[in-house]
DNA sequence: ATGCCAATGCTACATTGA
């Protein structure tokens, strides 16, 4: 079974580039990010004509996540827990069912963070406290785990084509990467970099100063394991194709294979 | 040091993103 995630930057603006995406690669399961669009206008008729289920979890103008499964949701939980105040659109949990039981997923949008020298430093660092606590918690489970989004973390040098570039950014700086390789550290396995040591794999370019042409990337886009779906991880990979399409997101589909039976 | 580009909401330009 295939499970993606992607950030769309606008599931209408990105409609046609997903129905096609879904016909040509065939995931079995998809979180998406940055919908940027409110629930009653998700173009689920669409989605749900190309063979899946949807959950979504949206808000006006910002943010936005969603889950497409070609298995049926036993459950579906919106918003992360540990903060009842924060009501950005960032986190949707989804339970399906297979032949060989269930699996549970999480679409996440972690905060940007940028600049850092504001509030919006302290939100994403909170996020990603409260994230590990819900991690730690569904571990306990011992289920089939994947926690799949846009992270908005570059984990590694190797990560970004000019790592320099990125030393006093929120998604480079020495705070973000200890709570991620934190989340890592319960027991989960960040399920490219279990399969590659490849430096130069990237998720996003930005849309400006050329950096597609130039192929300045950096790779923010992450499917973290619990044990029992990192057992049967078999391939990962990166869409990277979809970046060079006509009026594309900004980021890719980043992919894991597990060694579970499609329905 | 800043804008570069794209999207939303709205219909001028501010805000957000990374």
């Amino acid at each position: 079974m295939r499970i993606a995630t992607w950030n769309v930057n606008s599931i209408k603006q990105r409609l046609d580039h997903l129905v096609t995406w879904l016909r040509e690669t065939q995931p079995d399961i998809v979180c998406l990010q940055e919908t940027k669009c409110q629930d009653e206008a998700f173009p689920r008729l669409e989605i749900e004509a190309a063979g899946y289920n949807v959950a979504f979890h949206g808000q006006k103008t910002f943010n936005g996540v969603a889950v497409l499964s070609r298995y049926p949701f036993d459950q579906v939980t919106m918003g992360l827990p540990g903060d009842d105040t924060d009501d950005h659109a960032r986190f949707l949990e989804a339970v399906v069912s297979t032949s060989e039981g269930v699996i549970r997923v999480a679409s996440i949008y972690l905060p940007n963070g940028n600049p850092a020298g504001t509030e919006k430093y302290p939100y994403k660092l909170r996020w990603m406290e409260r994230l590990a606590s819900y991690a730690a918690e569904r571990l306990t489970l011992e289920e089939p785990l994947v926690l799949a989004g846009d992270y908005n973390v570059i984990p590694d040098a190797r990560d970004a084509a000019n790592p320099e570039a990125w030393v006093d950014d929120a998604l480079f700086l020495p705070d973000t990467r200890e709570r991620f390789r934190a989340l890592i550290d319960l027991g989960l396995t960040e399920a490219v970099r279990a399969t590659t040591d490849e430096a130069g794999l990237y998720s996003f370019w930005d849309y400006q100063a050329g950096a597609w042409q130039k192929n300045k990337g950096i790779r923010i886009d992450h499917l973290l394991l619990s044990p029992q779906a990192a057992d049967r991880l078999t391939a990962t990979g990166i869409d990277k194709h979809m970046r060079g399409r006509e009026k594309p997101s900004d980021h890719v589909p980043v992919w894991a294979e597990l060694a579970i039976a499609a329905r």
